[in-house]
Order: structure tokens, then C-alpha cells, then sequence
RNA sequence: GCCCACGUGGAGCAGCCUGGAGUGCUCGUCACCCUGUCAAGGUGAAGGUCGCCGGAUCGAAGCCGGUCGUGGGCGCCA
């Protein structure tokens, strides 16, 4: 037997009995004769005391060298013992010790909190593993995909797998292509999501279906984008969109008291799209604060200022909210405010800072009425030595960027409690989004998304026009997004008309699909839900790095490998690829 | 494709603006000392073509240009 325990099992308790452990060297202290050794494991670290006369050699076992020790667990005399470690009342008083391997000093410490620079660390992820941290992060991640499984399988769920090689169907983003052998000059696509797949399997008769899978985009990186990532896939039939929203939210009720140990409140608050919009300028909307921006048209109706006037009567909008407390900013802060919206597209950024008494600071301050200075301030629920903050502009463009601003400044400034979960639904989305760069009407989700109504809504305005698609969002980050699907060809045929899609495309990109729907698919719905995110969310970082095992660099490298590689012409001989001259 | 920042012994930084011998800090490594430490302590030592290429200069880690790498962002990600 390897080891009777674990290193960081051991307690008070144990003093007496006779233990083997396992583990790697974490630190050692060498004071000539006696010398302490940390040794550690996935489960904790543990003292081991190595006595002068006892005959084992530890001056040769260094950092990381993987050992097993064999000797007594002993209660620490009064005064030796360390209130830091679970395991420090006690300390192994060490008999034999027999180096499994040894190890070359390590190119960084494994210490929670150092600072190494992330390629050092990804090139030697294994070190980087051993650090508690990085079990944690991996662990609790697999505990939640655990409960995902544990949470659909009790509710009738199947999980079932869909292919990796698939079909490229070009719109959305880029795919990674792999050539094919057999077939020489053609490919397969990783897929992006197993959208089209598990549609399929729900006109298989699967009825409830979902998978952990793995999806591909060939798109840059960024801190919480990988060219990989991790989607819970889960498809439902015969449902209504209030079926998909009662599982989910009971996932992640179920997930946040496992995995986290906190009862979320709920019901999670439902808000339609465009108050989303209209109270947060974002549907990413976090619940965690107030700051909700205001119309500010009214208050301005007999303004005297000649920008306000003139977007009021050409249609557009004044908008505005509170930043608490942050009447203090001065004049360089402000300007860089000022900056961070224009950086965005804001034409300007009126700012106002409200004063006892009615008074205002503001560069406007003398075109603001008794009655505007009074208006601004209790439409945005600002009290003195609040800071407002103003654009005049259309919705589009007044909505996104004050949104913007007000989670910048939330953050910035500290506003954001601590340990605040507050989920909601996003509801009622627009079917369409007017894309003014290639003058048509995009779909905000994918085009098999169902018209609330059904297809006869598409005959009239388009922006009019619902989809049954969902969003369920966490403290300002979007975790899950899902739509009921259309089942019937007829409405797709409309859907696609409405979308620019001609029958020819819809048929070469899609045929496969559209014949399944020619057998009597039922009706159904699910989601898409991002595990990295979650995981992100859960262990409160910013970088989607601390939770995938082995990530690769923003220029899409894994330094571990040194992937992507070239790879011998031959190989590409045999896929019938040449290079093309760089 | 674009913008910003960074690149200095094994790790993390300072030095650069204002050019004058690779100077410094924390940690690690090695040697010696040390029987109660837990970031052990003490003494000493080794270790760097300052990412790379080029330029101006008597002289470059430093200034200028380019390039590569990394991080963050924009575009992109239905």
C-alpha cells in the first residue's frame, strides 16, 4: 500500500497511530540536525519532523521531489503548533522516507497568489496545477458538471453525444476545418455549437436530450474567450418557453446550494428586452446596484440649450443617471469619463454634480432652470454629492453607452456588494436587429428561432415582430441563452424569406436539417449554456485561464505543447494540401 | 486588421524620462553554520549577449525605427 492518508486529513485525533503518506515536498526547513518537511497533496499539506538520529537522509530531498514518508502522527508540543493549517496541531514524526522521483528545481513556487507570468505558467501548467487554487478551480468545476448530470438525469434527461467532425455551415463565425482523407478536398467543420444536431434528435423521439460539449470558433481570443470552450448543450420537446425557464432556474438553484453553498433568491426576476434596455442600456443587465438610467426628455421640454433642443425635435433622446458619492471626481476625471464615452461613439457627455440645496456644479450650470436642476435630480433618484451623468443622442446610441459607463463606474468606485447573486431572465426579445452596415434585418438569435406568434406576426413590421428566446443572466454576464424552436417548415420557409435567405442557400446550407423537419418534428426548445462562464462567475476571476486545464495564449498557442506546429509534408500529402507561399 | 501596455540572472520587479563599466530589491539556487521551524534564521557565493534586428551617437538596457512574443481592448464572436 502507497499511504494509509491523506496529508491534510490528519487531525488531533490521529495522534498515535502509525501512517505511510504520499505527496510532494512543498518546503523544508533545515536547522542542521532536525529538519521539517511540508509535505503536501491534493488534499492539504502536513509537517513532517525529521529527527537527527532516526537514520533518514532528508537533506537530499529538495522542493518537489515526489516522496513517501512512513512514521507516527504526534500531537505538537505546546507552543510548536500552526493555527494556519488545518493540520497543525499535529506533525508526523518521520521513520523512513524513500524518494518516488526526484524533481529539478521548479521554474516557480507552488504558492496560491504568486505572480508568474502566464506563458512560464501555462508552459509548465503541471506546476501550476499543484497549486491549491488550480485544484480548486478544477474540482468545483467538475462537481458542477457532476451536478448538472446528477440534476437532468433524475429529471429525465439523456446525455448524448454528437459528432466533432461535422459540416461547415458558414455564417456566424469562423470554423476550424479539418481536410478530409477519404474524401480528398473536402472537410469537415469542428462543430461551432451541436445546434443543428440535437434539433435532430429531438425529431429522433429523444424528447429530452443534453450534452457537456465542446464548441469551436475559429475567432480572436480574449480574457474570457478560448478558441474552445465548454457549452451545456440541452434540448427539450413538446414544452413552452415557461417549461425551459422552471428547469433552468431549478439548475441553477440546485448548482448555486451545491457548489457554492448559498440559496439564491428566486424566482429570478423576468424583464422583457426593452426594459432591459431602457433601464440598464444593456440586456446584460446586472441587478446588483441601482444607478438605472432616466428619461431626462421631459425635464429638458423648454430647455435653452441648442444640442438638447435639437435631439429632442429630431427624435432622439435624453437620458441620464447617479453615480453616487462621486461628486468628488474632479475636472481630469470627469474629462476622461468624458473621453470613454466618445471612445464609444457618444457625441459628448454632460456631466452635473448635485450640491445642498438645489445647486448644481456642472459646466451647463447656467443654462439648467431651478426647475431642470430639480427635474434631473429625482428623475435619476441623485442626492447631493451624487454625479449625473448625460447624453443627448439616438436610443441606439444613448442606451449602450451609458450602460457601459454605469457598470464601469460601479465597479470602479466599489459600488458592486460583495457576494451578491442576482440571476434574471431576459424576456420578450425583438425577432430582428436592423444591421445598418449591410442595410437588412439580422436575427438576434439563429434563424431557427420561433416568432412568438408564428409565422403570420412576419408578415407585418419587423420590428415588431418577438422570438421566443430567453436569456438568463448573472450579476451583469450573460450564463445561458435559449429559444423555443420552429417546428414547422412553413414558418422557417418565412423566417428564412424574412432573413434574406433564398430556398437554393437555405437548401445547400441547411438541406440535411429541413428534411428531417419534413417528418413531423415536434415542437421544442432549449438552451445553450457557457460552463466556462459559470465557472468564472462561481470563482469570481476574470480570466476564463483559471478555469479550463489547458488554455492557450490570446495568439491561440498552448505554450505546454507549442501547438499549433507545422506538420510533415507528407501528412499533407496524403489530405491533398499544399501550402500556399506566405 | 487596428489601438494601448509590457519584455532586465531561474521567478517577480526597480533602473529608462535626463545615455557614461549590468547597478539594485524581493524570492529561488549553491556552500558553510544552526535541534522547534512553519515565508525558518545567519554568513558567503554563483548566476544576466537588458526579447531580437537595425539606426543616430565617442558611447545604449536607456534615444529612434522595425520585428517577434505576451497581456488587455476594438473589430470579429449568427
Amino acid at each position: 500500500m502507497m499511504r494509509t492518508h491523506s496529508c491534510g486529513e490528519l487531525r488531533a485525533s490521529d495522534a498515535g497511530s502509525e501512517v505511510r503518506l504520499a505527496g510532494w515536498v512543498h518546503h523544508r526547513r533545515d536547522h542542521g540536525k532536525i529538519i521539517f518537511l511540508d509535505l503536501r497533496d491534493a488534499s492539504g499539506t502536513v509537517q513532517v519532523v525529521v529527527h537527527p538520529d532516526v537514520g533518514v537522509d532528508a537533506e537530499s530531498v529538495q522542493r518537489e521531489y515526489c516522496v513517501s514518508i512512513g512514521g507516527t502522527v504526534e500531537k505538537r508540543k505546546p507552543g510548536t503548533e500552526n493555527a494556519n493549517l488545518p493540520t497543525g496541531e499535529i506533525e508526523i514524526t518521520a521513520r523512513s522516507l524513500e524518494v518516488l522521483s526526484p524533481s529539478e528545481t521548479p521554474p516557480f513556487i507552488v504558492e496560491d497568489g504568486v505572480d508568474v507570468d502566464d506563458v512560464t505558467r501555462l508552459k509548465y501548467r503541471y506546476i501550476d496545477l499543484r497549486r491549491p487554487e488550480m485544484q480548486h478551480a478544477l474540482r468545483l468545476r467538475a462537481k458542477v458538471v457532476g451536478e448538472i448530470r446528477s440534476y437532468l438525469d433524475a429529471r429525465g434527461f439523456t446525455e448524448i453525444e454528437t459528432p466533432i467532425l461535422f459540416k461547415s455551415t458558414p455564417e456566424g463565425a469562423r470554423d476550424f476545418l479539418v481536410p478530409s482523407r477519404l474524401q480528398r478536398g473536402s472537410f469537415y467543420a469542428l462543430p461551432q455549437s451541436p445546434q443543428m444536431l440535437k434539433q435532430i434528435l429531438m425529431v429522433g423521439g429523444m424528447e429530452r436530450y443534453y450534452q457537456i460539449a465542446r464548441c469551436f470558433r475559429d475567432e480572436d481570443l480574449r480574457a474570457d474567450r478560448q478558441l474552445e470552450h465548454t457549452q451545456l448543450d440541452l434540448e427539450m420537446s413538446f414544452v413552452e418557453q415557461e417549461d425551459v425557464l422552471q428547469l433552468l432556474e431549478g439548475l441553477f438553484i440546485h448548482l448555486w446550494r451545491e457548489c457554492v453553498g448559498v440559496d439564491v433568491e428566486q424566482p429570478f426576476p423576468r424583464i422583457p428586452y426593452a426594459e432591459a434596455i431602457r433601464r440598464f442600456g444593456t440586456d446584460h443587465v446586472d441587478l446588483r446596484y441601482g444607478m438605472e438610467l432616466a428619461d431626462l426628455n421631459e425635464v429638458f421640454s423648454e430647455t435653452s440649450l441648442g444640442i438638447f433642443r435639437s435631439v429632442i425635435t429630431s427624435g432622439g433622446t435624453i437620458r441620464g443617471f447617479a453615480v453616487p458619492g462621486a461628486g468628488e471626481l474632479n475636472h481630469a476625471q470627469l474629462k476622461r469619463l468624458e473621453h470613454a464615452a466618445m471612445d464609444r461613439g457618444a457625441k459628448g457627455l454632460a456631466w452635473v454634480i448635485l450640491r445642498d440645496g438645489g445647486e448644481v456644479d456642472s459646466p451647463l450650470a447656467k443654462h439648467l432652470s431651478e426647475r431642470e436642476r430639480n427635474g434631473i435630480a429625482s428623475a435619476t433618484d441623485g442626492k447631493p454629492g451624487d454625479l449625473i451623468l448625460m447624453m443627448a443622442d439616438k436610443a441606439e446610441v444613448v442606451n449602450p453607452i451609458l450602460g457601459a459607463l454605469r457598470m464601469e463606474l460601479a465597479k470602479e468606485r466599489g459600488l458592486i456588494p460583495d457576494g451578491a447573486w442576482k440571476f434574471c431572465w431576459i424576456v420578450d426579445y425583438p425577432f430582428f436587429v436592423w444591421n445598418p452596415d449591410e442595410d437588412k434585418w439580422d436575427p438576434i438569435h439563429h434563424p431557427f428561432t420561433m416568432p412568438v406568434g408564428g409565422g403570420e406576426t412576419l408578415d407585418g413590421d419587423p420590428a415588431a415582430v418577438r422570438a421566443s428566446a430567453y436569456d438568463l443572466v448573472l450579476n451583469g454576464l450573460e450564463l445561458l441563452s435559449g429559444s423555443i424552436r420552429i417546428h414547422r417548415p412553413d414558418i422557417q420557409r418565412k423566417v428564412f424569406d424574412a432573413l434574406g435567405i433564398s430556398p437554393e442557400d437555405a437548401e445547400e446550407r441547411f438541406g440535411f436539417f429541413l428534411e428531417a423537419f419534413r417528418y413531423g418534428p415536434p415542437p421544442h426548445g432549449g438552451i445553450g449554456c457557457g460552463i466556462d462562464r459559470v465557472m468564472m462567475q462561481m470563482l469570481g476571476t476574470e480570466n476564463i485561464r483559471d478555469v479550463v486545464a489547458f488554455p492557450k495564449t490570446q495568439s491561440g498557442v498552448d505554450p505546454l505543447s507549442g501547438a499549433p506546429t507545422p506538420v510533415d509534408p507528407d501528412q499533407l500529402k496524403i489530405l491533398g494540401l499544399r501550402p500556399l507561399p506566405s
